[in-house]
DNA sequence: TTGATATGCAAGTAATTACTTGCATATAAT
DNA sequence: ATTATATGCAAGTAATTACTTGCATATCAA
């Protein structure tokens, strides 16, 4: 799966996008903490998280028996250049054109 | 089911992200275009279509029995906004501080 | 008006995904 | 040592998603 498929869908789950936020809010949480936020077995959250370090979106430290998230910014920077920025403005000139009543193919 | 969730629900499919590409390099495509790029019944990519619009990605106009697609980089800019800008760099400061053993709570 | 083209609608199947339950292991506290 | 805490692993279930097949409708072309 390539890298661009995993980070997708990594944000395409509420949840995991909630733990992104969580960890934005107070980074280097153990998964302990991070359960009491969401109402799911932590065995689901844990699950949501290794979906998370496949994307690259999390990284893991352990502290003794603690498993402690912190947040990996950059494939985020990388979804934004690949598919904001690139995508940015001009569009949409075409449709307005059409909705007006043109209709036609030719200029 | 919220804005946000359409919008990373439709961009987490390599088919749809292919789709808003075909788009990019080609605007107002009909349906029968579409279908021509992708291994997939036409039903399907009508499908996909239908989850792009739905998020606000893509605007249909009708053109006789043709249906023309644009599309709209509106929302991917919303998704820069909440998702990529907010979390622009500063992070993983203390990722690398506990890497190099510093291990503790304390400042 | 007949036939071909472009598309829609609906129900079904197959694959994937989210989540659970039950048990195991390792670290820490007493 | 014993008990409690923090987590992992694995298999199962339920829900969702991707895709198909079959038939219907509307526009265009001859």
């Amino acid at each position: 799966m390539s890298e661009a498929d995993l980070l997708f869908k990594a944000l395409a789950d509420p949840s995991r996008r909630k733990l992104l936020d969580l960890l934005y809010a107070h980074d280097g949480r153990t998964l302990g903490q991070l359960c009491a936020h969401l109402s799911m077995t932590r065995q689901a959250v844990t699950q949501h998280l290794a979906l998370l370090e496949g994307a690259n979106l999390v990284a893991v430290v352990w502290r003794g028996r603690e498993k402690l998230h912190f947040l990996n910014p950059v494939p985020l920077q990388q979804v934004y250049e690949r598919w904001i920025r690139k995508f940015e403005r001009p569009r949409l000139a075409a449709l307005d054109a059409l909705k007006k009543g043109l209709e036609g193919d030719e200029p």
